[in-house]
DNA sequence: TTAGGTGCAAAACCTTTGCCATCCC
DNA sequence: GGGATGGCAAAGGTTTTGCACCTAA
């Protein structure tokens, strides 16, 4: 990966920014300092430098909204190959809700714990990945 | 909240989906009993819905993507009123995805966790929300 | 009867992409 | 020099919205 000025700038201002800033945001950020820079430029090494490790990307994963008609606290399992949502069922309990709470003093009403990786068909099909 | 055909068939649509139906694969199979239903529909119930709490929506937490130049393992809290997100020490560990496998029997991968609530600013400033 | 809901289509967003000029290595 | 990258603008996909008509209560 090439080094650019662009580049640079959009790295610094994510690795330095205090909140977690969506792509338009950075996008204003780096403007300030380079005002041609193009929202597509923005978006295109948001990408590279996730998928390179350098910044995370808080994952909507990658898709549109999905509902549950199960209404009872549980998890859920992404397949990252199929993109298959399985339920999984809670084990954490409202305790973890209140440790965080005295970590950061919050409020907090609630969780969601979404976990990844690749599901019973996927791994069979493809067996080696 | 009014009962009708459309909003109906779409509740039972995704109580009974056994995936997690996006709002075009639930307009896509409530289609096949009412035809005529229009996309816009779908998306206005499954919203209202929601709000209700006779279905789950599974956050996207409503808005786009963002980043995070913290590439450590860490949680998040996103305030429900200002919408910005905190970083949470992790406290799980992988044990957790462990678990995971053995309850699923798939392969996990990492998961990510989002506590959401009222952050110390929003809550001087409601007080009594 | 009438407030709330629907269908339709346009608009609003967010994100990606194609194309050509430009720049890093 | 040449391939990776940037700027620009158009396209793509998802979700929301305005409006006139309809319908459940």
């Amino acid at each position: 990966m090439r080094t650019t000025r662009q580049r640079e700038a959009i790295l610094r201002v994510v690795r330095s920014a205090d909140s977690h800033p969506t792509a338009d945001a950075v996008y204003d950020a780096v403007r300030k300092e380079i005002p041609g820079i193009s929202l597509g430029t923005v978006y295109r090494n948001l990408k590279l430098l996730a998928e390179a490790g350098e910044v995370m990307a808080m994952e909507n994963a990658g898709c549109s909204s999905r509902f549950d008609g199960c209404t009872e606290v549980h998890h859920h399992f992404r397949c990252e190959v199929c993109g298959r949502v399985f339920d999984v069922a809670d084990m954490l309990g409202s305790d973890i809700d209140r440790v965080v709470e005295a970590q950061t003093g919050f409020e907090v009403r609630g969780h969601c714990l979404e976990f990844r990786g690749v599901c019973a068909s996927c791994g069979e099909v493809s067996g080696r990945e």
